[in-house]
DNA sequence: TGTACATCAGTGAACGCGCGTTCACTGATGTAC
DNA sequence: TGTACATCAGTGAACGCGCGTTCACTGATGTAC
């Protein structure tokens, strides 16, 4: 073998991790496939030794987050799955709705980042997505005391709340309505999950 | 004067009324200056006659929405500003959050089918697009039975709340995640809306 | 009233640029013997 | 161990297409006299 299937395997992971900053700040069209691989450090022409085409790029872009920057965000916010309990939906909302989140666009939920150019996507990039939505839900649902189907009521509300409250205040950069809309949309996700862990 | 100014006018508010439908169904870079035109009944060139370039139309189709498709929406809904109440809240909660809402992708709030594009828009595409939320969050303030701090914040919520509930639902078509979230987001919403009248 | 003229909304060909994708080639590395 | 060979990740020029925008032109309508 020529070269290392490592070597091939770490280019290809270098590729993803580029793209999938520059898609959560740029969209889907703002990327071209130059400006992914010269983040990569590679030229143009590799690209297809990796992807079938952007497209295939994209889906895995969003699909890396979850074990990827996502799992790091978990982790640092004191989020462990194998000890759930109401103190852990409270990490994950005063994590994910914080302003630290906002800010940092290229550590941002896809889920925030990228809902237009998805639902206007393949079939593969919305299975992606909706694999991280899954274990934002599942991640919600598990650390409730009670389970059944309140539980799982509240674990999508909370998630549609989340994400919906991070999107319209990232819409709207440098205005005081998306601050107060992130804020107030913290405040009440807390208190439906605390109301819960009575 | 030439032609008559109405016809002008005329033009230019088909122009914006067929592209505010197609930037609904296929975003901002999905929808090209030809197929605009083409909607219009008109033909390429003259679209420099109406409008700057192409992101002067973006901002003009999401301006359009709210004396235009969403004034629509508005009263057949049942929701009369002017007779504020609880029954207004959850006439809009009903209304926005249905399916049908969701299935009819060329009457939908553009709040829902254009966030990501917007975010990564001009300063004047963000003022149409904030305008549209903040006539949002100030119909759900005004409906509640006792105004302050709190009906603001319980109004920012159930607008974080429906836009994200129905954008989730929006971007995984074909699942059954996305129903189950947007009916999550209903109920979760009318309680709130419910549990601030009495 | 009728005629010559001015205006400008609309037309459609053309321009120019950027981007996704292809392709012939390179050269570093591992294998065969 | 050393040498010839095969592989294939990576290179960078080139292709082709589509789209935003420009521009010279048309022709319908209103105005001047």
């Amino acid at each position: 073998m020529p070269l290392s299937q490592k070597h091939k395997q770490q280019s290809r992971a270098n590729i993803i991790e580029a793209s999938r900053i520059l898609f959560n700040r740029h969209g889907f069209a703002g990327v071209t496939i130059d400006m992914v691989m010269k983040a990569a450090g590679l030229t143009r022409g590799g690209f297809y030794n990796h992807f079938k085409n952007k497209e295939d790029l994209y889906s895995e872009a969003v699909s890396s987050f979850l074990m990827g920057r996502g799992l790091k965000w978990r982790t640092d916010a004191g989020i462990d799955p194998n000890c759930p309990g109401p103190d852990m939906a409270r990490n994950m909302l005063q994590s994910y709705l914080s302003p630290q989140h906002l800010a940092d666009i290229d550590a941002q939920c896809p889920l925030i980042a990228l809902p237009s150019d998805v639902a206007r996507s393949s079939v593969k990039v919305q299975s992606s997505y909706q694999e991280l939505l899954e274990a934002m839900v599942w991640l919600f649902e598990t650390s409730m005391a009670k389970h059944g189907t309140q539980a799982r009521q509240s674990a999508l509300t909370l998630s549609a709340l989340c994400v919906g409250g991070m999107i319209l205040a990232r819409t709207l950069p440098n205005s005081s309505l998306a601050e107060e809309i992130r804020a107030a949309a913290q405040i009440s996700a807390i208190e439906i999950s605390e109301s819960l862990a009575e």
